[in-house]
DNA sequence: ATGTACAAGATTTTT
DNA sequence: TCTTGTACAT
């Protein structure tokens, strides 16, 4: 075995030390105190610093990562692949080595920085043989994990109906998670159902012979390996005299054994995190991690950040009383020197669309002013959420880009395409062989695929390789053998051909001779055209990478959506992908009950769920610097049925102090003094409902008979959401149990009025309906014409 | 082996 | 409502 630890390689080559490098950095450090300083400059000893939002994480790693690449360099001949970074996404990667090189003045090559997922991956291939594994093993993405374990429980007759392979699937990820291996889920868990375990232990089998690890594998397989080859874990330990750990609250057990074990020797590991912004947990992540550090790691120096440097009071304000109705917390209080600002801007709205444009006249109203699209964003709870604001965007004609997205490397012609690099790279494939052994149309079907896969499975071999001991046997049909022959031996021939020609050729070469590219050329598909581009921009982007490997591992690990960020562009993106960033103006849609927080999280999680909704919410106020605009809907259209939605509770949760309400239907007051003329324009939408009366459904609950002007009306203005209807609502609707479980009756979908029911309303008297959509009704009125209104001011005529 | 018809389920969040 | 999967027919 090579030896396969390049820091003997540099010991020999000393001029690539940084003894270059400038002797002060810019100084990262200014805005700490005395103590806090010291803390941070002290290089050796465990360190965590527990750091607010906005208080200048990342700026306190990248200080400590510069000190450790200019002091210890010099003075200890500290070189960068001895010390291991780890950042929670890909992005943060770079960032950090951009600022890195920044404050050094040159950049810095060589060093361990990268995910969680790429960092153990890279040091797994070293390895892969003593786990049972070719050093070009496969990664196996979401889809072809719950792929493979359908195939497993096809074998075993598990009825899927009863046991869905994507829940499987979840569970034993989850126990990946927290670092259990098959034989050790035996030991460990006891509740769990037998099944899930025996299938554990079958999908592990079947990955070992197919050549290929899934994401939870990849730590996994390290953390066996560390405990069969302690000489392995020994050398790495020695190595990594330095680990830098950021978001460390999102970490999970599996993350954190890996981590423990290799700083065990030197535990000059630093970790920087917040637990008021542990969002991850449903993927496993483990807050315990983060407050257990100081006893991990006896003698840690802990240091609490809590200036804030980033938003304004108010804001801040808004913030910190919304993660108070957390319990549990290790509880910081952040303080700002920066000027007071603006208040948080809380927005109510009719619905969905109105949402949509009311965020795009701020935009249009903050880009007059001179302010660039790049310093705005909207985050938004569900991936889902992004269109409504796409599409006005889009007729606004503003720039804008969504980030994460419908990823490149997802499209079907992109994953087909990708499952032949696969087969060229990685023979054993089954996945990869699977999904395109009929693509294009080769005529091999079902049939002809089940005797594969029982083959394949008897006698524990891959797929292609099932097929090539099957093509010389009387299994298969001739047809067939001609078919699949064929194809293996176009594989073949594609594999040698990377021997003498640039991979990029070679990719060229087989969408081409595989007919796949003339598939789509000749296909009716009005997407064909865009798709034959995308396949296109996979060849030059295949073309930045050294060889197929690397290729496809940054495919499955790395798959950013690059964006060119040149242009000045609103952004829209999930909550969750905007952790660790920071805008000047930032919206928050969709505070609704049910969307934010959500149902789910609530349902499957009870009150903990529900708190990791308020950090996430937390995490959205706090990227804003110098405005937040939080706005909820009244009603939204979800699988194009009309529902209507209360105010989510954390709107409630704002301090009154701290935030602006504004309200865009309070038009007229109430009581119903309405012109004539306002009800009878197309602005039926701007209808003043709830100041008049709540939209009553009967799943409210049948006590409430109090209609109208209760709670705080003041006369004149009445403001959108007097907490008074909330509560009361509320109470009747949503009641999250502490065992987990959450009785919310949904508010009647539909109306329940059909074409041609006589009905009568207050103002406008006896009609007929002559529409319905959702719960909005277009009605004939005797008096007035034709109206839209809501069914829930309508009385049976 | 492929195409059609009907039914059921779907929309958290991501390395 | 739309998409996906399954059953059945060709």
């Amino acid at each position: 075995m090579d030896d396969p630890f390049e820091i003997d390689e540099f010991a020999a080559s000393p001029e690539m030390r940084l003894a270059d490098a400038p002797v002060s950095a810019p100084d990262y450090l200014a805005n700490l105190n005395a103590e806090q300083r010291e803390a941070v400059e002290t290089l050796d000893g465990p360190l965590l610093v527990l750091a607010g939002a906005g208080t200048g994480k990342t700026r306190v790693l990248t200080t400590r990562l510069a000190h450790l690449l200019q002091v210890k360099a010099q003075t200890e001949h500290l070189h960068p692949q001895q010390i291991l970074a780890v950042t929670f996404t890909n992005r943060a990667a770079k960032e950090m080595q951009e600022r890195v090189a920044h404050a050094l003045g040159h950049p810095v090559e060589g060093w361990w920085l990268g995910t969680f997922h790429s960092l153990a991956a890279r040091l797994l291939r070293r390895h892969a043989e003593l786990i049972g594994l070719q050093s070009n093993f496969s990664i196996l993405d979401s889809d072809d994990q719950v792929r493979l374990l359908k195939q497993i429980m096809d074998a075993e007759q598990i009825d899927q109906k009863k046991w869905p392979a994507k829940q499987l699937m979840g569970i034993i990820q989850r126990w990946k998670d927290k670092g259990l291996s098959p034989d050790r889920v035996n030991e460990s868990v006891e509740f769990a159902n037998g099944g899930a375990k025996y299938l554990y232990k079958v999908y592990q089998q079947r990955l070992s012979v197919l050549n290929a690890a899934d994401f939870g594998d990849l730590l996994l397989h390290c953390l066996t390996l560390f405990q069969k080859h302690p000489e392995i874990l020994r050398r790495y330990q020695e190595t990594f005299r330095y680990i830098l750990v950021d978001e460390y609250q999102d970490t999970n057990v599996a993350q954190y054994l890996w981590l423990r074990a290799l700083a065990m020797v030197h535990r000059n590991i630093c970790c920087v995190g917040d637990d008021d912004q542990a969002i991850y947990s449903w993927r496993g992540a483990e807050v315990g991690n983060i407050l257990r550090f100081e006893s991990d790691f006896p003698g840690a120096k802990v240091v609490k950040l809590e200036q804030n440097y980033r938003s304004t009071p108010h804001i801040l304000a808004a913030a910190s009383k919304l993660i108070t109705f957390n319990d549990g917390r290790l509880g910081k209080e952040l303080w700002t020197e920066l000027d007071t600002g603006e208040k948080v801007f809380v927005k109510g709205v009719w619905d969905g669309p109105a949402e949509a444009r009311l965020v795009g006249e701020d935009i249009e109203a903050l880009q007059s002013k001179g302010i660039g699209a790049a310093k705005m964003a909207i985050l938004v709870r569900a991936g889902f959420q992004t269109r409504e604001f796409e599409e006005r965007l889009i007729t606004l004609g503003i720039p804008y880009r969504v980030i994460g997205g419908p990823r490149f490397y997802e499209r079907h012609e992109i994953r087909d395409a990708l499952a032949y690099v696969r087969m060229v790279a990685q023979p054993d494939d089954s996945l990869a062989f699977e999904r395109i052994i009929n693509v294009p149309k080769r005529g091999v079907g079902k049939a002809t695929l089940q005797i594969l896969h029982q083959y394949s499975r008897d006698q524990s071999v891959s797929l292609p390789m099932a097929a090539r001991d099957l093509i010389g046997t009387e299994e298969l049909k001739p047809k067939m053998r001609q078919a699949i022959g064929g194809l293996l031996g176009d594989f073949t021939r594609w594999r040698e051909m990377l021997t003498n020609r640039s991979h990029v050729e070679v990719l060229e070469t087989v969408l081409d001779e595989s007919g796949y590219t003339d598939m789509w050329r000749t296909s009716k598909e009005i997407e064909a055209a865009g798709r034959l581009e995308n396949l296109k921009e996979l060849v030059s982007a295949i073309g930045e990478y050294e060889n197929l490997t690397t290729f496809l591992e940054h495919v499955s690990l790395v798959m950013e959506n690059e964006q060119n960020t040149d242009q000045e562009k609103v952004t829209i993106m999930t909550l969750h992908g905007a952790k660790g960033l920071e805008f000047d103006y930032v919206f928050l849609p969709g505070w609704e009950e049910g969307v934010f927080p959500h149902q789910r999280a609530m349902d499957e999680s009870g009150v903990k769920g529900l708190e990791e909704e308020r950090r996430l919410a937390y995490v959205g106020i706090t990227r804003a610097r110098k405005r937040a605009t939080v706005s909820y809907a009244a009603n939204r259209r979800i699988y194009n049925q009309w529902q209507s939605a209360l105010p989510s509770r954390f709107v409630d949760e704002l301090p009154d102090e701290h935030i602006e309400r504004i309200s865009d239907t309070g038009l007229g007051g109430h009581g119903g003094n309405h012109s004539p003329g306002a009800w009878g324009s197309d602005d039926w939408m701007k209808m003043p409902s709830w100041a008049d009366e709540t939209p009553r459904r009967d799943s409210y609950g049948s006590g409430g008979s109090k209609t109208g002007s209760g709670g705080s009306s003041t006369g004149g203005e009445r403001r959108f959401a007097s907490a008074g209807w909330q509560d009361r609502v509320r109470k009747n609707v949503i009641d999250v149990k502490p065992n987990g479980e959450t009785s919310y009756s949904t508010n009647s979908k539909s109306s329940k009025y059909k074409v041609g029911d006589a009905v009568r309303h207050r103002k406008f008297g006896p009609g007929t309906v002559r529409a319905v959509d959702g719960n909005k009704l277009e009605i004939d009125f005797e008096d007035v014409g034709t109206k839209k209104v809501v069914d829930s001011f309508i009385l049976p005529g």
